[in-house]
DNA sequence: TTGAAAGCGGTACCAA
DNA sequence: TTGGTACCGCTTTCAA
């Protein structure tokens, strides 16, 4: 009953030749028209029948084709991790991938099956894609970066903390955070402080760095920095908080909001006074932290927007052999409230 | 001083003659080589200069030639929203891009900038997908289902609670969840149930179906179902809770747990039992609602995993005539804990 | 103003 | 076992 008669359901999608044909002129007309070259005068009535008969067959050009012959894509690609990140770098991917798309961009992630640096970027380089963008999940290599290159990639981004030969360089140091987090902890006199790993597996992109500002705010000091693991469960919380006391610790820095107020629940529970015993503090400065008592203290992340990013991605295509830009990708700072 | 002579760094990549020249072999002999083809049987020593010339060069086959010559794609393409949605649904996004990448699949995430169902479809058709899978970012037409299966798609499937024409449908009804929600406070005696509507944008589509359950699982009794709206943010909330009482309600289905956690909140801080004088739930079951007290009723919704309709695409793209499945992809249950 | 034809980079058929 | 070559769909000179 609902079939439409106009179009006959699986005979192939048609070609500019169809177009042509049914026009009744060539096929470098119907690109001419379709494209409306400038180059090019198509009087309007063979450009009102090219037109019509394109409608007609429902003709949609075909991408691939299109791009052999052009020489380059418009495909920007974004690796992606297979982690757990959390919602305020959910936020920033999911827009840098809209603005991007807005640009005219097509975006393609790929996940990098356990692939090695190079055979990464020599499965990127496949799409021929224009630009790379690699958040860090893996580590481009400077031959990579070359191959991205002479296989048409005018931009190749990395964010993250170590530069990349050849690469524009967005840096995105994690360290800061646990810098802030620790200076901030010692400002108000705590001597012992817990720096909070988590168990959950590829987090360490985060951690990692994490941990290590905190020892560099540390250092030569009289501060202890004692990292502890916990993973993101009530139980792997509630056994932690249970030998707290033994730690002998007098704040955390724990990973971010949501591992902290897992744990200052946790904490609580077991009968420790936040903040008097034991401080707490978390990042990304997550609304749902100032819904506990006490407020959880944290560190607010100045990132980079996605569209910034994006909009320096373009920037990159367009020009590549503007200089070098090298990007600050955040600034933390304590964002003290009543757990620390 | 770090330049590699060995790969002059900006010529373009080699394509398949380049290597068949270096090789002294014809471009055919390269394709069977490098592809495995066991159709035919090259010897062993032009396999092993044919690999060498290739390795030498650094020859990356180009994906838009072959897939041109080849007739179709292995692109699977995610339209995507541009809206803040939850962690439950980025994490289940997140699986399902990354386990098409493992059945080498290559995701384009197409943002649809306010097109129109049809324009998108026709953007869409021209990257030749072999899969669209639709979470209802757009409504599908019955004509952009045809469109994309002309165009080569063999898999054209839609989340959301209305099937279209010509799709494999997968029910993610939303509906379920407020229906659950209200079922339950019902049960606990609650006749005057408020139901959260997130004043974000682009929320409505999860935010309307389950307004919808909760006034299906209320219709025809004494309850009353009464739409409150109110923003992510504590002024929002603050402001809601303070005129809480003239709205006369005893309970809440506050969307999902973020929502919930904030206006509980709220309403403590304005003096409002709960849930003595208002019951309060959310939904997702999230970890974090565990924490707060009372400990947070919600309602646990039990999604099909990436992973689950990453395969289930691949079914359907090698046997695109199989009986059209249709798929429920989630169970909704309430669970009380005690906010409720 | 329009058309013929070359060619982008692969693959696969048919011959040799 | 290997090579020649047509062809996938489109754009863009070059001629007419």
């Amino acid at each position: 009953m609902s079939q439409t008669p106009k179009q006959p359901a699986d005979r192939p999608v048609p070609t500019s030749a169809d177009v042509a044909r049914l026009a009744g002129v060539s096929r470098a007309t119907v690109s001419y028209v379709l494209n409306n070259t400038s180059a090019v005068r198509i009087s309007e009535p063979t450009r009102v029948r090219v037109r019509a008969a394109a409608e007609e067959l429902g003709y949609v050009p075909h991408a691939a084709a299109r791009s052999l012959r052009a020489g380059h894509t418009r495909i920007v690609l974004l690796p992606t991790a297979h982690i757990p990140v959390g919602p305020l770098y959910s936020r920033f991917f999911n827009e840098l991938q809209w603005e991007l798309r807005r640009l005219d961009y097509t975006v393609v992630q790929y996940g990098s099956l356990g692939l090695g640096a190079d055979e990464a970027a020599r499965a990127w380089a496949e799409l021929r894609p224009v630009a790379v963008v690699s958040l860090g999940e893996i580590e481009l290599t400077p031959q990579g970066v070359r191959l991205l290159k002479r296989s048409g990639a005018r931009a190749v981004i990395t964010l993250g903390p170590q530069r990349v030969e050849g690469a524009h360089a967005l840096v995105m140091d994690q360290r800061e955070i646990g810098e802030s987090a620790v200076a901030h902890l010692r400002e108000r006199g705590r001597r012992r402080i817990g720096v909070l790993i988590p168990e959950e597996p590829g987090l360490e992109l985060f951690s990692k760095p994490r941990l290590a500002g905190a020892r560099k705010a540390a250092h030569g000091t009289d501060t202890v920095i004692e990292p502890v693991t916990m993973a993101y469960t009530e139980e792997s919380a509630a056994e932690l908080a249970g030998r707290w006391r033994e730690l002998g610790l007098d704040a955390v820095f724990a990973y971010n909001d949501e591992y902290a107020m897992l744990l200052m629940r946790a904490l609580q529970d077991a009968d420790i006074d936040v903040p008097r015993e034991t401080a707490v503090i978390g990042a990304d400065d997550l609304l749902l932290g100032r819904l506990l008592r006490p407020r959880l203290s944290t560190v607010h992340v100045e990132m980079v927007t996605g569209r910034h990013l994006a909009e320096l991605v373009d920037r990159v295509v367009r020009d590549p052999d503007g200089a070098p830009e090298r990007h600050d990708l955040m600034g933390a700072r304590a964002l003290p409230r009543e757990s620390s």
